[in-house]
DNA sequence: ATTATCTATAGATCTATAGATAATGC
DNA sequence: ATTATCTATAGATCTATAGATAATGC
């Protein structure tokens, strides 16, 4: 039921993106809301490491159920399919990643200094969660198309950190005026060029340690700012 | 057999890298190297689609073989296994690939003129083969180690474009000076952004028709060389 | 009589579920 | 008696091969 018009709503409803909009909801046979919580966190743990190390494909349900600690049957009491788990390591991979992003971006302010903190930040996290995020460009295609729809929204928040960052230095002059396609553009460039550090590893590090990587990117693209 | 030390060897084998540098050798049961290569042909045509459209574990050998037309024994003639066809289908994508963008740049001159036309043919090329490099980006993980080291290594050749670009470019003084970390990274970053335009086009066509895309992103780049 | 192709299937999986069992709380 | 878990397996694949058949060239 609804209060009067006009009134304020609630902070929450209104401030926190509603769990709907981030996430899909997964039916399980379980009732205890808790334990739900606690065995798919297991089943996560445990297909995070498979999936990375063999490929969805590869990894099977079995497999996941015992290095979650229990069996087969249990496993699908928590999940409706193998795509499910699909579904609950990309979310999580992308929740790890924004969690720490967030953490260390928090109270950042504006301008060049700002965004090549940012950018540092933001490399250093993709370059910690590399297994991960390479996973995540290998496998998105095996995703039903709904589930899709929450893992490409969330890459989207991520790369909306960026341009928040960008568009505030605009407004408050302490970077130079960018068009609105421009905000977009780098702000997905420098989305890649972390990930460009997981995916292409096997040649960037004949030639560069993660520290020259940051260095010479981030003076690529502060470079296009000056 | 060497000949005399000091005299100079076959051009040929100087220039043109060997097949076996660029190319893994696949086993087959058929004598005839010309039915081989037709075979091989069709298969290749028959999995390129199947694999793009399904993903290489959801696509069948037996759908393979009926799509190339011929049966499933026959197929197992001309390779070994199913990895095999995977290996075929990724060699044919960079094959293609290369060969488009030789043809479109050949006798480039250098300068800041030839590297924005360079861009924009290879920012084409890649929009015209974008399932298959989305592909190369999802699947090379499934291929056996040694037939990965084939394909990466093509994905350095692609690189090496740039790079040459870029060194003859500093070395006749039509661009300014680079240093060599500056010049490998400029090099995989512009290839980068290419398949950037297949791997986020699910984001970035919201806000941008591929000409467009092209004019900002070189104009980034550019603006890197100025 | 050699080479290429086809049919039929062995053998090995793997996902998902049905029905039995154990644990929990009243 | 309700909830959670386990065991056992149905059912559906899918890769790769063995052995039979057809085509080719001498």
């Amino acid at each position: 039921m609804s209060r009067v018009r006009g009134l304020k709503v609630s902070n929450n409803k209104q401030r926190a993106p509603a769990l709907s909009e981030t996430a899909r909801a997964i039916p399980t046979e379980v009732k205890d809301p808790e334990l739900v919580a606690r065995r798919r966190r297991q089943i996560v743990d445990a297909a995070v490491k498979l999936f990375v190390h063999k490929g969805f494909h590869k990894a099977t349900t079995r497999e996941i159920a015992k290095a979650a600690g229990f069996s087969i049957g249990t496993l699908y009491e928590y999940v409706k399919s193998k795509e499910d788990v699909l579904y609950l390591v990309c979310q999580a991979i992308h929740l790890e990643m924004e969690r720490k992003l967030r953490l260390r971006l928090e109270h950042m302010g504006t301008g060049v200094q700002a965004l090549a903190a940012a950018i540092e930040v933001y490399f250093i996290v993709c370059d910690q969660m590399s297994d991960h995020i390479l996973f995540i460009y290998q496998e998105t295609k095996s995703l039903p198309k709904d589930s899709m729809r929450f893992v490409l929204a969330h890459e989207e928040r991520i790369t909306g950190i960026f341009k928040d960052l960008l568009q505030r230095g605009v407004a408050d002059y302490s970077l130079k005026p960018l068009k609105k396609s421009e905000i977009e553009l780098l702000a997905q460039d420098i989305a890649v060029l972390g990930h460009m550090w997981t995916f292409r590893r096997w040649s960037l590090a004949k030639n560069f340690s993660l520290e020259q990587y940051i260095r010479e990117q981030r003076a690529f693209i502060l470079g296009v700012l000056a």
